[in-house]
DNA sequence: GTAATAGTGTCTCTAAGACAATATGAA
DNA sequence: TTCATATTGTCTTAGAGACACTATTAC
């Protein structure tokens, strides 16, 4: 029997817990994050990424969710949502004790948050601007941007490889396109996310010798520009074989 | 802002932190667990992995670290230690609400936990005994081992999934070895926790042709049996490239 | 000798990567 | 027409898996 264990229930060490989201999206050939500049103490005007307080009634996965619909001001929205990682050190918030659990979510290019409400100062930013050190290949116009609140900028960056290894291993990179998609799109979401160049023929080769990866949904379109292009929808497998494997 | 941020700093709601652990080795050629076996309520005499409160003042990570120091009785213990995921639904403890921060701990064979204290109920057990669907190819002789507290079936299925996944694209194998050991005693490692069989002469090439894997040591040994076998020391990659690939 | 484990070699096949060539739309 | 993107094909090479064979100990 530990020393801690000897607590009476009623008088158990109490912590604050929060869920933090790594909002991850391609936009315009970037990977971007939805990210909000805070409005209060502590680190007022520092950016943050959007979260809150988990409720006594609600599940952690739930205040995930619940965030999520605050902050992008859509409900039922077709996003991927999986846990990240959790962050407890003592003293990464000054007021009190918080752990944060961080969720990551991968969504298809969305409309700008709605203004109102939690959104109000949520943003996307192209990741390659505020962490350029995670794209080592980019010109990294470094713009105006405060630095990040708490242990923020560790958890966006722990997100972004998680979704850079998921990439790999799963099917998770339609997850940033719209329900009917081309190969050349899929091909853009790699490399945004990646921060690398990808041959177009291989990649068409791969993608669709992988059983699963994508189904031929039946149309095309020339949205891109170009030859049209046949337009696909997710497959169902849930692990590829063989997987995407990202360039040395 | 959301109504839960404003509450008052001093009002948050309060959770109880806990962390438990997952902590693995292979004894006799079996993927096995620390367990323990529940001395209170509730889910008293259930079994469970080992754990307890976080301290206000200290980390996750520094408690995962004490509280596998005393169920293992042993301080600087060269296991590899990682943070797996965390379980918070409401109803996962009837007297409170916690949020449990699972941690993954990857052993060598140690002794026995030693009497007194908190490993006192401590022990190891086959996975295999308590989680037979995690081994589908064994002829599953189910001892008699209660039932799990909490949800703690699924924190153990999770870490030996994380595990089975690390051992592919890292050389975590080598952290269920002694400082020197064999390619077969290596091979013994995926063959256990994949519950597996694998070709001697192929994972003798791929180790060994994997840079940075292992290193020579320079001695052999015959503890196995048969033909003195070569001894090897973990090599400095943290990655491997290329993967060790589990069987279809 | 036999049994057991260690280690090497050889063959086949899949798939990754480089890159030529062709296809089909828009401006 | 030119330009941009899509798609197919071909070649080379790395590596996974099957499996024959040899090596070195204990008994």
């Amino acid at each position: 029997m530990t020393e801690s264990e000897l607590y009476d229930p009623a008088r158990f060490p109490a912590f604050a817990v929060t869920v933090d989201l790594v909002v991850l999206t391609v936009r315009d050939s970037r990977l971007s994050a939805l990210l909000i500049r805070r409005g209060e103490e502590p680190y007022a005007g520092r950016t943050a990424l959007p979260g809150g307080f988990v409720r006594p009634a609600e599940s952690l996965g739930q205040a995930a969710r619940r965030e999520l619909a605050e902050e992008t001001g859509l409900a039922d929205l077709p996003v991927h949502l999986e846990q990240l990682a959790t962050y407890g050190t003592v003293d990464r918030d000054p007021r009190m004790r918080v752990v944060s659990v961080a969720y990551l979510a991968l969504a298809p290019d969305l409309p700008a948050p709605t203004a109102g409400g939690d959104a109000a100062d949520a943003h996307w930013v192209a990741v390659a601007d505020v962490l350029p050190e995670l794209f080592p290949a980019a010109q990294n116009r470094a713009e105006g941007h405060p630095p990040f609140a708490f242990d923020h900028a560790r958890i966006l960056a722990d997100g972004v490889e998680r979704a850079r290894a998921k990439l790999e291993y799963t099917p998770l990179a339609a997850a940033f396109c719209p329900p009917e998609f081309t190969v050349g799109e899929l091909r853009r979401v790699y490399e945004a996310v990646w921060g690398v160049t990808l041959d177009p023929r291989n990649f068409h080769r791969k993608v669709t010798g992988t059983p699963g990866y994508v189904r031929p949904a039946g149309g095309t379109t020339t949205r891109q520009g170009g030859r049209p292009a046949q337009l696909f929808t997710r497959g169902d497998v849930t692990l590829l074989n063989p997987p995407m494997l990202r360039p040395a």
